[in-house]
DNA sequence: GACTTGAGTACGAATATAACC
DNA sequence: AGGTTATATTCGTACTCAAGT
């Protein structure tokens, strides 16, 4: 069974193979790469058209072997399948292209914590990001600050040292939210809760609670959805259908617990807004095409992840991290205010 | 500015210290992890112990350098908002690191092919898993195979030498939700299909076509979606309101075009299913909440993607990729039955 | 002395070869 | 011999230091 296999090719050039062909020294074709304004322009051209003729590509292991870098940033999130994490580990990878490094990235939940952590190791990671949306996952991360930089996103972990936190302020997004439904004249608000170990299903009730008690309402009890999908969101639904004051809207925690709920006001014959009106948290996807089109809050998701990256490789450089990142925003669509109404 | 910062810790303990603590040779050391049964069981106990003591870890990039292997994969796949490519990539991930490997992703799009292949040579990868929806993709891919070995995951590619391809049945998938249009007693049947360019919506064009034609019923004029978004099904659906022989049914090329037709067939004033029956393709998250419950087409993305892992791998140690993938399944919802009539 | 270039070695693990009991 | 352990070298790049113009 020999022969050639797929991809089994002639051995890639290496810096001494650069160097035969423009008549130098290894040592000059590796200052052309990293000091390029240290040798003489002439020598320099000959080198760089070596390197283009014979493809010659630097090796990173050999690189990361010398200088001790291994140019891998590791991304701890939870299941992708959720709007939120998966497009903030996006704009973190985009980031770390753009500083010259590459992610790889580990799945809480298939993965033990511990044993990503360990792969990170292996692999020389030179910091990590923990996308942490539960107190626990935040503890882990803030343990391993101690081993390497880490920077966590989490929604409402305030100052935990030695860990850089970078978090949306969704309180605010909240409170926004509650806000639009008071200002259409509702005063029976429910809000359908997320899981409550989650930083952001705390923070968004903790805003919802907040405005109602700023406007004088009263704060019903929290319906919990018990997790973030569409099914917790309907069942959730279900049972504020059988409360005895029924509210005439709805804050969910996010899109698809206002997704399901919407599902069950439909079913119970109900109208959206006008029997019960319904904003989401995140939009996501699609909220424009939901029947009827979702009010929500948007969230800068990318802008998150490329904070987080920008505070990571300044922990990594030592330098002190800094940004802005730009609020929650509210999109209004016929969920609350209907296709003419107000 | 000096002073500690966050991860400054000692240096790692290497292979050197591991062999001083357990006063051996770092030869010794390296057969304890590489080929443990020709150490003596006494001296291999001393060498565990000391790397558990010394909590030593192996530094991947010497060991990279050394066996000119990085144990990396590069992925290219189109948007990650793409609920197919998205899922696979996951899917791909987990299996890599069952076997082992580390994933690096590249998105088409951000960066060109050409730029990606190039992040990933540099970084050493072994080998890369082509999500090649296009046939520019594919054709691109196919030309990296000469380079180092190459899967692509492409849904109309056939065979393509020397590129190894893995991919669903989307014909098939098409057939059976069309088929299950025409066992409804539907006539007219219409299709808005997804980008051209795609082979999964070339191929779903087609499965619907041939099973129209295979039931003797008239094949209308495809509805072009354009793009493979909620907006451009919405779109396509207004067109085919104002068609004089309008359909009964539609089969949309995935779940987003569906959930816009079906927006804008409830602002038309018409019912689903009795007025117009609707059937989806992929059968994202959230589907069975959607007003009403659509009815489509599941597609094994997780078993696709450690397909095209295992493919990979084989390829990369020089076996022949084998492996069976699971077909696609119709899942029936209310947006094509209704909630209790046929 | 300013400017370029080259020789030699470190990085950490793997392995072929030799030495040991 | 046969089973273990040690020595020396290799992988490809970066960097210190010395030498050359």
């Amino acid at each position: 069974m020999s022969g050639d296999t797929q991809g089994a090719g002639k051995r890639s050039p290496v810096m001494a193979d650069v160097a035969a062909r423009a008549g130098v020294s290894h040592q000059t074709v590796s200052r052309v790469l990293n000091q390029p304004s240290l040798v003489r322009p002439s020598t320099r051209q000959r080198v760089e058209q070596a390197i283009a003729e014979l493809g010659y590509r630097r090796n990173m292991s050999a690189r990361a072997l010398a200088t001790r870098r291994s140019s891998l940033i590791g991304v701890v999130s939870p299941a992708v399948t959720l709007f939120g994490p998966s497009h903030m580990a996006t704009a973190i990878q985009d980031a770390a292209r753009q500083f010259g490094y590459a992610t790889i990235s580990a799945t809480t939940g298939r993965t033990s914590p511990t044993e990503a952590l360990d792969f990170f190791l292996t692999l020389g990671v030179e910091g990590i990001i923990v996308i942490a949306p539960t107190r626990q996952t935040a503890t882990e991360a803030s343990r391993l600050a101690g081993t390497l930089p880490v920077v966590a996103v989490a929604a409402g972990m305030g100052k935990v040292r030695p860990l850089h936190v970078v978090a949306i302020d969704n309180e605010q997004g909240a409170r926004d939210a509650t806000r639009h439904l008071i200002d259409l004249g509702h005063e029976r608000i429910a809000h359908i809760a997320g899981p409550r170990d989650w930083f952001d299903a705390r923070a968004r009730i903790e805003g919802w609670r907040l405005e109602l008690e700023s406007a004088g309402l009263p704060v019903p009890d929290v319906i919990e959805g018990g997790g973030w999908g569409a099914a917790d969101g309907h069942a959730a639904a279900q049972r504020l259908l059988e409360m005895a004051d029924r509210p005439t809207a709805v804050f969910a925690a996010n899109d698809d617990l206002a997704l399901g709920a919407m599902r069950a006001f439909h079913t119970a014959g109900l109208r959206i807004p006008q029997d019960i009106a319904v904003v989401g948290y995140d939009d996501v996807a699609n909220t424009a095409f939901y029947e009827p089109p979702l009010t929500t809050v948007r969230q800068p998701f990318d802008d998150l992840g490329r904070h987080a990256l920008e505070a990571l490789v300044a922990t990594i450089e030592g330098r002190q991290p800094e940004g802005e990142l730009s609020p929650p925003e509210l999109v209004v669509r016929e969920s609350s205010v209907g296709s003419a109404a107000g």
